[in-house]
DNA sequence: ATGAAGGACTGACGCAGATCAGCAAGAACG
DNA sequence: CGTTCTTGCTGATCTGCGTCAGTCCTTCAT
C-alpha cells in the first residue's frame, strides 16, 4: 500500500491486502459527493428510495423510534464506514439515519459497487468482511447492554469506539476527540441522560477515562480495558488478516 | 412451488418466487446430515475450523460468554436457519453455538454455496436477504433489550419467535411449541430466570400468553400485538416479495 | 444586552428487577 | 429404589437506575 486514501481505503486495507489497481477503482466508486446538515435524518424509517453511503467526515447514528418516543442507536458511523449497505437490499428502510455533525459522504450506486466486484473479487472479500465486522459490532453492543452495568458498559463502549476510530487514524491509546453527547450516549447504551453523568463522573473519578468538551482521555488505558473486561482480540493485530 | 422440500427452502420461498430447479438445487446443497447432541457446543469461541450449517430439526442457541460466568444469548437459530453463515468469514469463531434439543443439520460447503450461487443467482439474492433478516433481527432484540421493560421484552420476543416459526410453518396464531427453559429466557433477554417466572405469570394472568409444558399459547393475540407495541410489518405480507 | 436553547451536572425519591434462599415435581441415573 | 439434576415457582430484601425537578454555563440569535 502507497500513500494515503480514504478513510475508507484505509480502513478495508486493515482487513486484506490490496494492491494499487484495486485501492485506485476503490477511489474511483464515490461517485457523488453530498453534504448533510446535522440533526436532519437522512434516511428514515419506511423511506423507499435510499441509497448507500460512505462516509467521509462526520458522524452519524442509526436508530430506531419507539412508540412512545424514546429510541434505542443501534450504532454509531464514523468516517470510513459504510451505511446503508443492509437496506438496499429492501424494499424499504428499517431504520433511522441521522447526522450528528455536519456530514460528508460519497454516495455510491449498487451498480458501481457491483462492478467493482466483478473485476476486482478481492473488494468483495473486503467490504464482505466489513460488513461482517459491523454485525459482530452490534452483536457486541447486544451483550454490553444485556449483561454489563453502566459503569462497565460505558467503559466498554468508548474503548471500543476508540478500536473503531484507530483503525482509520482518528484515536490513539491516549484518546479521541467525539461529538456525542451525553443524550446520545443515552440513547445508545440504554440508559437515562442522568445516569450517564453520574457514570461518566465515577469513570472520571475513579482515574480511569475522561470524556470532557468533546475529547475522551484514556487517564488509564490497561485499567479501563481489564475493568469493562474489554476483549483486546481485536484490538492487538494491526497487519492485514488476508494476504 | 410444487411440493414440500426443506423448511430451508420454505423460507426462502417466503421471500423470493424460486422456480422448481432452483428448489432441487437447493435441496441438493445438503451434502452431508449431522445430528448433535443437545447441551454440548457445536461451535465454541475462538474455534477455528468451522463448518456452516442448515438447521433441519431441533432448536440452538449463540450466545457469548462473559468472565464472570453469564452468558448473553444472541439469537436463538429454528429449523430453516442458516447457521455460522457469516463466521466462515472469520479466522475463528466469535460466539457459541450450543444445540438446546437434539439437533439434525446439513452441513454446507462454503464451496457448495458459491457454485449454486453461481448457477442460480437469484439464490444468492434469497439467501442475502435471509441473512440481512437475520441480522435484522439482532438489531430488534437489541431495542427490545435496550429500552423496553421485562414484561413488553417478554411479549414482544415471545411474537418474534412465533413470526419466524410461523415462516417454516411450526406456528399459528394461536401458538407453538417451544423447548426454551426460563433460564435460557433469561440469558436471552438481559434478565434473571426468577423475573422472567414472575413476568411469564403476569402474562398469563392478564390472558396474553401462557408458556406452559413447552407450549406457548397466545390467549389474546391482538392484545398482545398491541400489548408490546410488536409491529406487524414483515408479519402481515405472506407472499414472496421479490418475484 | 438579552433572551432562548442546548448541554452538563446535581440531589431527592421511588421502583423495577436482581439477589438470596428456599420448596416441589419430574426425569435421569445408579 | 433412593439420589441427584433440572426446571418451575415463590417470598423477602436490597440496589441500580429512572424520574422529577431543578441550577449553571455556553452558544447563538435578535
Amino acid at each position: 500500500m502507497t500513500a494515503l486514501h480514504t478513510p475508507f481505503a484505509r480502513k478495508l486495507g486493515a482487513f486484506v491486502a490490496l494492491s494499487d489497481a484495486e485501492l485506485l477503482l476503490l477511489d474511483q466508486l464515490h461517485s457523488r459527493r453530498r453534504s448533510f446538515p446535522a440533526r436532519r435524518d437522512m434516511v428514515y424509517e419506511g423511506q423507499v428510495k435510499r441509497s448507500a453511503y460512505i462516509l467521509a467526515s462526520g458522524w452519524v447514528c442509526s436508530y430506531k423510534l419507539l412508540p412512545g418516543g424514546t429510541r434505542q442507536i443501534v450504532d454509531f458511523q464514523v468516517p470510513g464506514d459504510f451505511l446503508g449497505l443492509r437496506s438496499v437490499l429492501f424494499r424499504t428502510a428499517d431504520h433511522n439515519i441521522e447526522p450528528i455533525t455536519r456530514v460528508q459522504a460519497s454516495e455510491v450506486q449498487a451498480q458501481d459497487l457491483l462492478d467493482a466486484f466483478n473485476t476486482a473479487p478481492r473488494l468483495a472479500a473486503a467490504v464482505l468482511w466489513a460488513a461482517s465486522r459491523d454485525e459482530a459490532m452490534v452483536v457486541e453492543h447486544l451483550v454490553d447492554i444485556g449483561r454489563r452495568d453502566a459503569k462497565q458498559r460505558m467503559a466498554h463502549f468508548l474503548l471500543e469506539l476508540g478500536a473503531r476510530l484507530k483503525l482509520v487514524g482518528l484515536a490513539t491509546n491516549e484518546g479521541y476527540s467525539c461529538p456525542l453527547t451525553q443524550y446520545l450516549l443515552a440513547d445508545a447504551l440504554g440508559l437515562s441522560a442522568v445516569h450517564v453523568n453520574r457514570v461518566l463522573r465515577e469513570l472520571r473519578e475513579d482515574g480511569l477515562v475522561t470524556f470532557q468538551r468533546g475529547k475522551v482521555t484514556f487517564e488509564d488505558f490497561d485499567g479501563l480495558v481489564s475493568y469493562s473486561e474489554f476483549d483486546r482480540h481485536y484490538l492487538d493485530h494491526d497487519g492485514p488478516l488476508m494476504t
